[in-house]
DNA sequence: CATAACCGACAGACAGGTCTGTCTGTTTCT
DNA sequence: AGAAACAGACAGACCTGTCTGTCGGTTATG
């Protein structure tokens, strides 16, 4: 157990890649990003990269089920941070939104745009599926535990509003997007959870 | 001018490349489909389609025109249907959505995925901004006829609505998402137009 | 202690296929 | 005859995935 400091070793090459993949396929979409480019910028012989992932499709799904997990963790503290009321929840989630469109260099729903280029039945797509579903899930809890008339559907409006405003940002960075997201969501929640 | 039927006689050949380019285009994406697949489905001479196009990017951004032009068609014709009250169209806009999704082959919305894989800057990608920004700019026309105190967040809400909508239905094709949206669209106007 | 075996990562050539875009020459229709 | 569309070869770049061989560090063994 050296007592190294975690900043000078650099990262094994698995992290490496999973790291670059992750930069490169976020900015520039699955097909627009070929093998060759990820080596070069990890700096990984190419040899490695296929040790540790058997396929270019079983990367893009390697970078996806990470960017699940990393998502749903923002979704998850932004709708905490808003409160114990789950109604508040359901309107604080909007926050995460919020925060992507300030980070620097946004593209979009990294899932609604592996869809877009990815065939249904391939792999890439059928994780952006499943991403889908278990956010859809979740929302659907928080919505039941609101005492929602009709949790499926409210839970359903707000996840299209979440997607649309993911989907409209990669063309355009307005601040007025999510905020006018996070009111229409405050709005539909009023509206499907009596008093 | 003569009598012929409309349907015996060939179309002529950019009219064929059209066609199957959006066919193509619309099921597998731009990148998705090479030139090659598009003559041999077509039934052209590469020539003759290098003749009507100077280059892909340009076959995919009228293929883009042509669907700009043909969707907000549809999206006027399903308001008007919807009665004389602005506030009544613009949730009635919302049965072009559901109608694009009983549609035989839905793909999502052809301008989402052409901005998912083609880089900022390119034909498409322009293409796809300014068709964006026309229909916001014809849903905010319709809010301040409804007397909405901020015509500008209303468009912004409907059409995210909308996107999330197109969006989603690339992965799943459930009657009850456009349901879901014009249901929360009724609400949103409902909510932001006094009276 | 010294040496041998081993393992993960390195660099990069290579094969086989696909892509866009150009070009030559032939056919078909008016 | 002349224009438009035809078929298809071709160049040059790019793609994924495989393969050969080298190198440094750790571990096992004499």
């Amino acid at each position: 157990m050296s007592a190294m400091p975690a900043t000078a070793k650099r990262l094994p090459a698995r992290e490496r890649i999973l790291a670059t993949a992750g930069e490169l396929f976020g900015a520039h979409g699955l097909r627009g990003v070929g093998v060759d480019r990820i080596i070069a910028e990890s700096k990984v012989a190419k040899a490695t990269l296929y040790v540790h992932f058997p396929s270019k499709d079983e990367l893009a799904a390697a970078y996806l089920r990470r960017t699940d997990e990393s998502w749903r963790g923002k979704l998850r503290r932004a709708a905490l941070a808003a409160g114990d009321d789950p109604r508040e929840q359901m309107v604080g989630l909007f926050d995460a939104v919020a925060e992507s469109y300030e980070r620097h260099g946004f593209h979009g729903c990294p899932f609604i745009n592996a869809a877009a280029e990815s065939e249904p039945g391939s792999l890439p797509y059928e994780v952006t599926v499943e991403h889908k579903r278990a956010v859809r899930a979740w929302v659907g809890e928080l919505a039941a535990a609101a005492g929602a008339t009709d949790p499926g559907a409210l839970a359903l409006q707000l996840t299209l509003l979440v997607d649309g405003t993911l989907a409209a940002g990669k063309l355009e960075q307005d601040p007025a997007m999510p905020q006018a997201a996070k009111a229409a969501a405050r709005a539909l929640v009023q509206a499907a959870c009596p008093a």
